[in-house]
DNA sequence: GATGAATGAGTGTTCATTCAT
DNA sequence: CATGAATGAACACTCATTCAT
């Protein structure tokens, strides 16, 4: 029960992402969120400022579970950058394929003005993701493994044709086999690897 | 008579698209699209069955603005293919740029659950600008100018890395200059042209 | 009916000061005060920004219907002094005795939190009964009817004398009768009157 | 023990005193109540039965301490009672003009709707400050120092200049002076001394 | 006795929508 | 056609109070 007592903000976000990613932000009620995640509208006010506040630390929450799953068991130094990058490439797409309500909330919420403010507390705390895969990248880079262009020319080719790839699977317009992930790992790789 | 009223339709729709990219779909009242379109709510609502119609209707408006400015004076069926590629490719980008809040209004409505019922009546009305994309798409693979895989893949290389390079420059992260424009269709081109 | 909507203002007043009085500022939610003035929750926003601007402006209403019963048809250069001042005094406690929900209105108001922030704005507008009525006392001391002492000193024992003895009749612990009247102001008036 | 009780009792009470005099009954939640006072919100319900009985029972308290400052050291029967009289106003005044947030709850209390539950249980426990001055100017009236009216009126006369004056000093309009002071006593004085 | 997490009824406020003018 | 006052359901959030520890 102790344990159960710690875990309530856990609790409390995994009933969010669910309802969140498929009736908005805004049309989400907190009181919908109190009922599924079996707490009262006070509790959550007890572990979050406000509705603000929840959805804030409710897209750390999730790209702290994308981080973990993304590097786990990776050895930082590999020889073979290529096999690396694939491997990556595949867990990205693979995470959001198994976590489709994680995919398409942070989606929302990239895409809504919450992140433009999200974004300046980024800043702050250097830490985050989106920085680790781009040092993966600059490191490709200095070893001459990829094209010699600016990070984030890099980071646009890497996430914009995943990110597109989880839509186009996620509206039904594609099928998910290993052969479609293998073309478009394929895809991605030729696009940025060295000549 | 009929003039004005596709005027007073176009000052609300560019009235609502300023408002909605950077307040969201909730966080913008009628009341409020109504007060920068210089009409009364009641107008609105001549116009438009309900604030959801109002969004659907001007996600159609804004396809057809980009649809109008991709293709406008290129000849349909080009001999080289690489050239036509590219010129549309850099329209598509230089079309957000001149109309950001147009970008960051599609995208956020493609990201909301919005788009999740906007994309059940797409399927009855074929005609829109992916397809069209697609069709341009589908004639490189035909003459083997591209890789031969499906639509959708090229669709997602294509599309998403477009977007977002886009995305990197409005949050500031990039900035616009006609090198890196050069270089991100570079990585598309090189990307899916045929071996 | 048009004249009824010009009165709006008006009606939510009177139905706020009756709640207001016997069920306290926070005691009294929105939601009554629509009820028993016979329109919508949302109407009383049309008219009023917010609860407290309704309180603030309800105060003011209350001010401005205490002047008009104060000084009407008085003339304003007085030839007997001490009769205009036993007018008015007895005008200001008969018009809480015709009024006693506008009387425990502003005298919660008066002695609230809210007081000191609508002080500040009064500084700004300084045509307030206060000032009439002490405009009144600063002429009798210039004509050496009243005793050669600060205004407020002077308004201290006015209106002093005339809330508290409107307690004692509101709390049932003395009568109101000619003779009590008569006695108090006689009080009052040899209170500050010069030697 | 029964000292610690009576300590932590006295604790809340100062705590709240300052709190609700600066943002009302309703605008301090008991919470910050318990923060203030270092204790926990369960233990001032340990203490006392609801939100409603500690404001009453502070009102009490408040009471009890001008009660003492009031009185202390003064003979009972005393042969100048001029002197006696304006000792006790002034010290009246003075009690507020040092424990500035005393005058302000009390006063808040007295024009709310509480103070009217809180009167019908005065009634009961007859042993009240009030009823003390009261009783000092009843004794006036027999030795025909002062006008031969109610004790109400003469109370009505004593207590309403003294709270008004207080007023002024608060609210910034009179400086606290000694001969303010001097001039306010010797106005209520002279208003109800026998001719 | 003391704690403070949990509760949930209750409040202020918003805003899509209607409709009389 | 245009207006904008009126509506009232719905929501975010608060806070007095309880109770297991």
């Amino acid at each position: 029960m102790n344990v159960q007592l710690i875990d309530k903000r856990e609790i409390i976000f995994e009933s969010s992402v669910e309802l969140l990613q498929d009736h908005g932000f805004h049309g989400t009620p907190m009181s919908q969120i109190a009922k599924k995640a079996n707490v009262s509208v006070g509790t959550i006010y007890h572990y979050f400022d406000s509705k603000e506040t929840l959805i804030m630390e409710l897209y750390g929450y999730c790209k702290c579970r994308l981080m973990r799953y993304l590097f786990e068991g990776l050895a930082t130094n590999t020889e073979n950058y290529e096999t690396h990058f694939r491997i990556t490439w595949k867990r990205f797409v693979q995470f959001y394929l198994d976590h489709p309500h994680y995919f398409r909330f942070m989606n929302q919420f990239y895409s809504s003005p919450f992140y433009e403010m999200e974004y300046v507390k980024r800043e702050k705390t250097k830490k985050t993701w989106a920085i680790s895969i781009q040092q993966f990248l600059e490191f490709g880079v200095e070893k001459k493994t990829l094209i010699n262009t600016s990070t984030e020319i890099l980071w646009s080719a890497y996430i914009g044709v995943a990110v597109s790839f989880l839509k186009s699977i996620h509206f039904g317009k594609m099928e998910m086999t290993d052969k479609n992930m293998e073309e478009m790992v394929d895809i991605v790789w030729k696009s940025i690897k060295a000549a």
